[in-house]
DNA sequence: ACAAATATCTTGACAATGTAAAGATAGAAT
DNA sequence: ATTCTATCTTTACATTGTCAAGATATTTGT
């Protein structure tokens, strides 16, 4: 497989390369050179696979997402109640990133949020977790017997993802002395 | 000015113009040449005044978190209540970044977020707006003779913070349909 | 099975960039 | 006035992203 001319499965071996050192040494330190040594082949052979940098960067946000969002599905479905369920889902959205403060950086510190999902045309114009954000939401309503115009569940919605996103956000920053307990917060979150 | 061997006031200007860029074209457009360019002095004149690209960065970071102050600081004098004041901050502190997207992600997007105000010891280990708002949930305590132990306190910063922080970020992402007017969510953050 | 088309990879080149080293120049200190 | 120091220039080099031309393998059409 690194004797033939073809590599067989550069793409997939692209990506994993440059997760691997985004995760050893942070983004800055990735290059298209260095990924493409790390996978044996010349430093012009990702350009088969990917149209430029950001493309191969998207690839592997797109990866990271998809690890995250196991996660998130399988938070969500260890629990029977949607309420249960959106806190399970709040607690693994900071644990996430918590134990990786790093992907968190990665994957929302630049414009876009989801220029890597619609680059491939796999999601739409929203994004993964937030939607089974709003398919928990949704099912909490009906559960409780909830009535609520349209507004007031966005609202809702961007409410409880703020909070958790945010926290997300500052439990990763350094520098600020957490003496909170991350998982101890959320269950406040629909109170 | 410009046509002395010595500039006179070169590290104000290269980072005026490294601003400059960044407002124009972006982070990623930036560069130290372009900086230096930009002044009229060689491309290696920057290194008299900062260690490297990074400690320029930083410079323009503190730069923009002086006049995000500005902002919040004169928000909160605006009012009288602490609760309105808090309040008054969280909206400021959504409205400063919706007007500038660029900037959320120019300050927050990348590791450490006070690295660049631990560098000049001026803040020591705590962000400023975390410290006024800090200083305006105090206020609210008082004012409202409500008694919470550290840790509740603790708490409660946290969930005002993240909440606001999160509606920021979230209202900076592009391609998130925001039928939402933000300004408009954060009068329920003492509720 | 064979030829043509295509996908994948290599080599070589170039401009932009960050940064270091050595030297020039001006202002400050003595 | 001489020395010192901060500031700036010039030169140089390694890294990087990207392109173009060519080599090689795989797939496709017949």
């Amino acid at each position: 497989m690194a004797d033939t001319y073809h590599h067989g499965n550069l793409r997939e071996a692209l990506i994993d390369a440059g997760l691997k050192i985004i995760n050893e040494n942070g983004e800055d330190f990735l290059s298209l050179r260095k990924v493409a040594a790390a996978c044996g082949v010349s430093h012009a052979a990702p350009y088969a696979h990917f149209k430029d940098k950001e493309e191969l960067i998207d690839a592997i946000k797109k990866s990271v997402t998809d690890r995250f969002m196991d996660v998130l599905v399988a938070a969500v479905e260890s629990r029977n109640t949607a309420d249960e369920s959106i806190i399970a889902m709040g607690r693994a959205y900071i644990t996430f990133f918590s134990k990786n403060p790093d992907y968190f950086v990665f994957l929302f510190g630049k414009q876009n949020i989801n220029a890597h999902l619609k680059m491939n045309k796999e999601y739409k114009n929203d994004y993964p977790p937030f939607l089974l954000l709003r398919r928990m939401y949704l099912k909490h309503l009906e559960e409780n017997r909830l009535d609520k115009t349209v507004e007031e569940q966005e609202i809702d919605l961007i409410k409880i993802w703020s909070m958790v996103h945010g926290m997300a956000s500052i439990a990763c920053m350094k520098g600020v002395k957490s003496s909170v307990d991350w998982n101890d917060i959320d269950e406040r979150l629909l109170v």
